[in-house]
DNA sequence: ATCTCACATGTGATTTTATAACGTTAGCTT
DNA sequence: AAGCTAACGTTATAAAATCACATGTGAGAT
């Protein structure tokens, strides 16, 4: 199994945009724990409260590194001894979307753990319709042609959803 | 009332992408029987069946002219005497947004008329979220950051969802 | 003309996703 | 300790979508 890097900002070429962030295998131990520590970092800055459950959620997006539905989640809660009823996933995840550590995927009903913590930030995801894996990169949507009608029209934008499904380099590979 | 057009090909300065439409009145009676007849002039060329359910579906987003969850369709199709079950709802809405009649818009969990029949393209929804009300534009994310991402990730895109959430022209002035 | 096969529809049941409502608990503030 | 607010646990229910299976229907083959 290859072993590269996830994000790009140290690789050869990604142009001018943030990290888009990549598939595959990296060092996931790290990523997981280093995410955590920065959560609770900005937590304890913002006095936002990372409650056990709460982390625990962050935990299980991070660790599976991939779209997980409310109740996928609720059962690793269950699993790990907390609350098992459906608002108890909800609204851990309501809490970790405010504040950015977990975006949904509207596309899959499904959450993922947000890669680029701490920034305030578009995001854009690419889904693998085969492995529903997902990789977050950043867009500009009101830069370009959506921003140009908006602005036409008189719409005010204050949250966009970019979600491009397709094949990932894996599945690519393996269906080839 | 005001009175503009929808379509932003005859007014001033939409740059170089495709009609954006805008929000607010208009000719709806023509709209609905122009839409409606381009529909079944090209079901009819390519083979498709416009069937009494679907050709019902159709209008009935092309009358109400904003997003409408499944079942709020299947209400109107039992009172217009059709099966009342969701399947009738759901088969006849794959159907059109398979051929690109309608769109379903994922924020919402609810489906719109195309506005843009005919052509392919990319959609991209500006959705009010005071009134609901839906305005479709073009968008090309795959030229923007999301397809440089893309490229630079080695992902195949094959469909893009983009929404926009904010506020439509007319509840801003309400509002204000 | 009728057979048949694919497609479309009707219906009941079920699954999946999400929220409402309400009492209890935990941590602060005073 | 009293009182406040935010978070949690649980029951119940709503909303969105699909499954499974029977029935109907229309176009081409025989």
């Amino acid at each position: 199994m290859i072993q590269y890097n996830m994000t790009s900002r140290k690789q050869s070429g990604p142009p001018q945009h943030e990290t888009p962030v990549g598939f595959g295998p990296h060092a996931h131990a790290n990523c997981v724990g280093d995410a955590l520590a920065s959560a609770e970092a900005r937590c304890a800055a913002e006095g936002l409260r990372l409650t056990p459950v709460r982390r625990k959620v962050l935990e299980i997006l991070l660790e599976e590194h991939k779209a997980l539905g409310a109740y996928a989640i609720l059962d690793r809660l269950r699993d790990a001894g907390f609350g098992s009823q459906p608002p108890v996933a909800y609204r851990a995840l309501d809490f970790l979307s405010e504040n950015g550590f977990v975006h949904k995927i509207e596309r899959l009903n499904a959450f993922v753990a947000c890669m680029h913590p701490g920034a305030h930030h578009t995001p854009a995801f690419m889904i693998c319709r085969k492995c529903d894996a997902v990789a977050e990169a950043t867009s500009t949507p009101s830069k370009g042609a959506l921003g140009a009608a908006a602005k036409a029209a008189g719409f005010q934008i204050e949250r966009t959803v970019v979600e491009a499904e397709g094949v990932c380099p894996a599945c690519a590979e393996t269906s080839a």
